[in-house]
DNA sequence: TACTACGTTTAGTATTCACTAAACGTACAT
DNA sequence: ATGTACGTTTAGTGAATACTAAACGTAGTA
């Protein structure tokens, strides 16, 4: 017996719920970009709220951070009062608008708190081992982090590269 | 007037913990692995305790989630029954650790549900242009958690190479 | 002006989750 | 066996957070 598409995705939308969760995003978030994602045609917030059955003030605040991530986009029709929602379909280019957003997030405010630590331990200077030991350790870290940053300021730069492609590059390199 | 080490470490297990709470971990994860990062030898349980103010049970159970891992290992003294932990010094060896440990995660099941999802319809075709759209985009789906995976696995199998040289790499490809 | 159709904000609620305190299990020592 | 020094598990709590319901603001329409 065929299954009905509404049972395939509801699946669906229950799989990318998941996903949402285990990223750290409220699973509503999943299930509204699963609704978008599987719609031929942009979506009004009473539709969502239709397909998803969360309420309009939930998806409101949620689809925003959707579309700041940029993996959902807002249009309107002319003569229509309702927005739209469509969903990015491009996962790569949400991929690097979602690095481009996390730049100036509390992540980098954090990872600067370690650049400050470091300078001050400069700027005290005090010659003994536990000193040392733990300049290094905290230098090291920073380093770290100043790679994360390069890569992901490399993937954002990267053209029209899909992610499978970046991954043979990877396997060539051994 | 020269800061205080301990003024120092502080700042750095905050900075820790509010990055650990920003990638949807315990900040006290963080404060423990701050805690293990800056000490020059292994700690006890107890010593644990004392740095982060966090009781024992906590940390039981956070301190294995880390080891599993790879960012903390445990190890012991003879003729002492306590169990030490260090931190993973080394960041690139824990990154593919832990890219190694999400492979059996509860993430994989959920992308497993999206391959199901796409099973599922293959084996009830229906032929028309709801179902065909639909069909593409949840293969779309399924291609790009492919394509990560792969590129996990490429990770993964890099050896001796650091993250700079990673960005590097990407760099030129333009 | 009042009315309608929207999206947004807010106040309150339910649930999740990190963490504590304490009981528990275990291995070793006496 | 009794006690002691561990690590672990569990029951409970407080705080954070996702979500609901409803008030609100606003722009178009009669």
């Amino acid at each position: 017996m065929p299954q009905s598409l509404a049972r395939i995705k509801k699946d669906f939308t229950e799989g990318l719920s998941q996903i949402s969760r285990f990223w750290g995003f409220p699973k509503g978030m999943g299930a509204i970009f699963a609704a978008l994602y599987l719609s031929p045609t942009p979506l009004s917030l009473d539709e969502i709220v239709a397909e998803t059955g969360l309420t309009k003030g939930a998806i409101s605040t949620e689809i925003r951070a959707l579309a700041r991530m940029g993996l959902v986009h807002r249009s309107t029709k002319l003569g229509d009062r309702k927005d739209y929602y469509e969903a990015e379909a491009d996962f790569y280019a949400a991929i690097k608008s979602i690095l481009r957003e996390r730049q100036n997030s509390e992540f980098d405010r954090a990872v600067g708190s370690v650049k400050v630590a470091l300078a001050t331990m400069d700027e005290n200077w005090v010659d003994n081992e536990e000193w040392k030991f733990t300049y290094k350790r905290v230098q090291a870290l920073q380093e770290f982090f100043d790679a994360i940053d390069s890569l992901a300021k490399a993937v954002i730069k990267l053209e029209g590269l899909g992610l499978s492609n970046v991954s043979k590059v990877l396997g060539v390199l051994k």
